[in-house]
DNA sequence: AGTAATGTTCGCGTACACACGAACAAACGA
DNA sequence: TCGTTTGTTCGTGTGTACGCGAACATTACT
């Protein structure tokens, strides 16, 4: 298994976060990683989105990573996920905030599950 | 001619404005559009995008268009454009400037012409 | 009417996104 | 060691994005 590649903070590229961020199912987990953060809490893959196929699912954690949109890194047999929501503050400031906002309120998002 | 369909503001979804935002060329011209924006102008789309082939950048102003980030209308043979500053901030605040202000510091968007 | 200017639409080719099942890999526990 | 858990990787199929040239449509000018 290729060791994950996060890439550093001052690779993350705008054009990278948005594509990454325009798909509802990958919005969505953005969501659930935010709602979760406020908890202090880091989560498995498999605990956010538990709705799709793994193989679906590990493409999706692909392009949130190398984007620079969350943080993946393996513990014990589990992968766990966090928003990289200091890094993505720092880069590029209201972007992260307004996009979650904008989602909260998009039903397409909001109920991508039970299709 | 197909009328050209410009959404209203309440249809505007952020995965679509997002999707638009996220192509390279698109920023830029979403860019671009800003800059005239701070002199009131409105700009015909063969001003805007010079370098790339006709039907190329028409594909451009339609994604553009339907997903609510410019308006198109006609002016005599020219169509113009202008971002819809108004319509974007009052849906999904904050998120425009955010975007415009990475786009500013991202070297990819802004040499794109140059390849 | 005839011509020029400005984009759109059509058709085509190439590439990539996204969905899945099957097979594989790594870590844990009995 | 053997089986379970948790995701990744591979292979496949389908659809769509993006690039271009050629043809068409609309408006304007003469």
């Amino acid at each position: 298994m290729a060791a994950l590649r996060n890439p550093p903070a001052q690779d993350i590229r705008i054009t990278d976060v948005l594509e990454a961020l325009s798909h509802p199912l990958r919005l969505l987990v953005v969501q659930r990683l935010a709602a979760h953060e406020r908890e202090g809490q880091e989560t498995s893959c498999g605990e956010v989105l538990p709705e799709i196929s793994k193989s679906t699912a590990s493409h999706h954690w692909r392009v949130l990573r190398e984007s620079g949109v969350v943080h993946q890194h393996r513990d014990g047999r589990r992968l766990l996920l966090y928003l990289r929501r200091a890094d993505l503050d720092a880069r590029f400031p209201g972007v992260l905030d307004g996009i979650l906002a904008a989602a909260a309120d998009d039903p397409a998002v909001i109920q991508i599950v039970g299709n």
